[in-house]
DNA sequence: GGCTTGTGATTAAACGTTTTGGCAAAACGT
DNA sequence: ACGTTTTGCCAAAACGTTTAATCACAAGCC
C-alpha cells in the first residue's frame, strides 16, 4: 500500500542465500559468480545460479571478499593541500576515471600542507589500514620529497614530486617544453623581442619555465636579452607592473610570455592603459591555461595547459601494473615521467609586423 | 648491505602477532587496543600490550574488522561531473576534512553527466559493495532527482539536488538570499537604478538569483523596473553583449548585478569600451566567488561566494548523525537545509553620486 | 571453612568471502 | 565388467578482527 520502496529492508542477501535459493554451495555461486578460471560447472547450473543471484539482489561484500583475496581493490590518493587548488579536481578525476577503468575505488585523504610529517605519516596509516593495495602522493608544487616511511609498506607513485631516493616512480609536467613550444609558436610569428614575466617567488616550476623560455629562444635563433626578463609577483598584481614597466619603453617587446595566466591578466590591462591593443600592438602569452580566466579574457589567451588529468591517469595506470608485477620483480624508477603540456592556441598572439 | 630499507619486507603483523609476543590473547589486545568499554584489564598488562603493539609495529586491518563490525567507516561521495568543475574541490575538501575529523574516509566516485541512470546505479552499487555507512549524492545542477533506488539501501544525503520524494536530507546554497544580500549592499552605497543581467538558460540556480535581486529590490523600497532584467548567455560574451547595451543608453543603471563573475568579466569590457570606469561610473558585482577571476580582475570584483566547502562538511556532519540514529529512528527530512552565501566585498561597487 | 563476589584474562563463535583438496558419479576405453 | 579419466560439485579451512560467554583465582564475609 505504502508508496515508499516495495521491497522492504533487505535483510541482505549473501552469497549463502544465493547458494541454498540455487540448490548449490557457496563454493559453486562464488565460482560462477567470479567465473573462477579451472573449475567445472553445468551450463544450467551456471545460469541458475546467475538468475538467482540477480532475482535475490546479491551484492558481494568487498570487505569480506578483501579478507581473503588480500587485495582491496582500492587505491589511496594522498594529496597535499592540492585538493585546494582550482586544478585538484582534475587530477582527481583523472585518478578517479583510470581506477574505474580497472575497477578500482579511490579513497582520498588530503593532508594540510602545514601539518608536519607526522600528520602526513599518520594519513599514510589510515590509507594502509584499509588496505590500500596502492598509494598516489600528489603534491602540488614538485621539489624533491622524502616520502613518509609508510608508503615503502606499499606500491606508491608521486605526482608532481621527485622522491629523493628514486625508487618510487614519479610523473611531473613538461613545462620547459610546453615554453619552449610557447616561444616558438611566437618566433614563428615573427616576433623576435619577446619579454618573459617570471615569477619572482622561487618555486621549482618557475625554473621549467624560464628555462623553457631561454631553449625556446635559442632553437628561433633569438639571443637572449636580459632586459627583456623580469619577474615579479605571480598574480594578476605582479603582471601589471612588470608589463607596465616593460611595454613603457620605446624599445618595447612585441610579446610578452608572462609565468602564469593570472600575471596574463595583469598585462592585459597594463596594455589597455598604455594604449596598446591585444594582440595587434602587443601579443601576450600565459600558462597553466587556469580555467576560467584563459577563455573569459578577452581576447582569448593563448596559454599551455598543464596535463592534470593525464597525471592522475598516469599515476594509477602505472599504480596498477607495479601493484600487479610487486610480487615478482620490483620496479625501481630510473628517471620521472615527464608528461607534455600542450599549447592551447586562442586570441592573444598575432603576427609581428614591427 | 643493500641501501634501502633496514626494516626487511615487514611480513604484516596482526593482532595475533602482538598476543604472542605479549603473552596474552588476542581479545585482551582487541580490548585493551581498542579501549573497549565494560572490560578490564590491569594497568601493567595494558601497558605492556600497548609498547608491544607499537614495538612491532601493529597496524589493524579496518577490513577484517569492518567485517566483523558490519560497519566499514567509509562513507562514499558520488559526484555526477562535479569533479570537472572548479568549485568541486571545496566540495570535495569540506567532505574530506569532516570526515577526517569523524575517523572516517572518504571513497569517491565520479559519474559522467551524460552517463545514464544505470550508469549512476552502478556507480552507487559499486560503494555499497564496499559497504560504506553512508552516501552523498553531488550534483552540480540543482534540480530534483529521483536518486537511485541502491541509495535507499543506506543512509544517504543530497548536495546541490532535491529528493523528488523528500525522504533523502538535501543541502542548498541559499542563493535568493545572498542574492539579496548583494542587492542590499549596493541600495546602501546609494543605487537605486541596479540591473541585472540573467542567465539566459534555465537552471534552477537561475531562480534564485533572480528572485534574490527582486526580494532585494522590494526591500529596499526599488520598484521593479524590467527593462533593467536582462539577459545573456552565462559567459564573458554574454556579460559583454548584454552589459554594452544596458550601459549605452542616458537612463544607463549605475549597478549592474552579473548572473556570475565570469558574465561580471564582460561587463567590465562592456564598461571599459564605453569609457565607463568601475566603479567610479558605474559598480559592478558577481556572483560565485569563482577563483581566481573575482580576485585578479580590476578592480577586484565584488561577488557572492558558494557554500561549497560548507555543504561538503555539512554533509558528513549529517550523514554520520544519520548513521547513528538510523538503527533507532528513521530520518525523515521535512525541507531541504540552506546554506549561506555571504558577500565578498572587494573594490567593484562604489557610492553612487547620480 | 564454605559461600559469594570481584578481578583479570581466556575460548570460541561469528563476520562473508575465496580457495584448497577432495569425492562421488558419470563417461570412457578395453 | 573393470580400471581410468573426466565432470560436477562440495566441505572445510583460511583471512584478521570483535564480542559474547566463561573461567580461574583471590579476596571478603559470616
Amino acid at each position: 500500500m505504502s508508496g515508499a520502496g516495495e521491497e522492504a529492508v533487505t535483510p541482505k542477501v549473501g552469497i549463502r542465500d544465493v547458494a541454498r535459493a540455487a540448490g548449490v554451495s557457496v563454493t559453486t555461486v562464488s565460482h560462477v559468480l567470479n567465473e573462477t578460471p579451472h573449475t567445472r560447472t553445468s551450463e544450467a547450473t551456471r545460469d541458475r545460479v546467475r538468475s538467482v543471484a540477480r532475482e535475490l539482489g546479491y551484492t558481494p561484500n568487498r570487505l569480506a571478499r578483501g579478507l581473503r583475496t588480500r587485495a582491496s581493490d582500492m587505491i589511496g590518493l594522498l594529496t597535499e593541500e592540492i585538493a585546494t587548488t582550482p586544478h585538484a579536481g582534475r587530477i582527481i578525476l583523472g585518478a578517479q576515471e583510470e581506477a574505474s577503468r580497472h575497477n578500482l575505488t579511490l579513497a582520498i585523504i588530503n593532508s594540510h600542507l602545514d601539518a608536519g610529517a607526522d600528520a602526513r605519516r599518520a594519513d599514510a596509516r589510515a590509507l594502509i589500514e584499509r588496505q590500500v593495495d596502492g598509494i598516489i602522493y600528489a603534491t602540488v608544487f614538485h621539489h624533491e620529497v622524502s616520502v613518509p616511511r609508510e608508503l615503502r609498506a606499499v606500491p606508491a607513485v608521486l605526482i608532481g614530486a621527485l622522491d629523493r631516493q628514486g625508487v618510487v616512480p614519479a610523473v611531473l609536467p613538461d613545462e620547459a617544453s610546453g615554453a619552449a613550444d610557447l616561444v616558438a609558436l611566437l618566433a614563428e610569428a615573427g616576433h623576435r623581442r619577446i619579454a618573459f614575466a617570471d615569477s619572482s617567488i622561487e618555486v621549482p616550476a618557475t625554473q621549467g619555465r624560464l628555462i623553457g623560455y631561454l631553449r625556446g629562444l635559442e632553437q628561433a635563433g633569438i639571443p637572449r636579452d636580459d632586459r627583456l626578463i623580469t619577474s615579479g609577483v605571480s598574480e594578476a598584481g605582479g603582471g601589471y607592473t612588470t608589463s607596465l614597466e616593460l611595454l613603457d619603453r620605446d624599445d618595447r617587446p612585441t610579446a610578452i610570455f608572462c609565468y602564469n595566466d593570472r600575471m596574463a591578466m595583469g598585462a592585459y590591462r597594463a596594455a589597455q592603459e598604455l594604449g596598446l591593443r591585444v594582440p595587434d600592438d602587443v601579443s601576450i602569452v600565459g600558462f597553466d591555461d587556469q580555467a576560467p580566466i584563459a577563455a573569459s579574457v578577452h581576447p582569448a589567451l593563448t596559454t599551455v595547459a598543464l596535463p592534470h588529468y593525464e597525471m592522475g591517469a598516469w599515476a594509477v595506470a602505472t599504480l596498477t601494473r607495479l601493484i600487479q608485477s610487486s610480487s615478482t620483480s620490483w620496479y625501481r624508477s630510473t628517471h620521472p615521467t615527464l608528461l607534455p603540456c600542450p599549447v592551447v592556441i586562442r586570441d592573444s598572439v598575432a603576427q609581428n609586423n614591427r
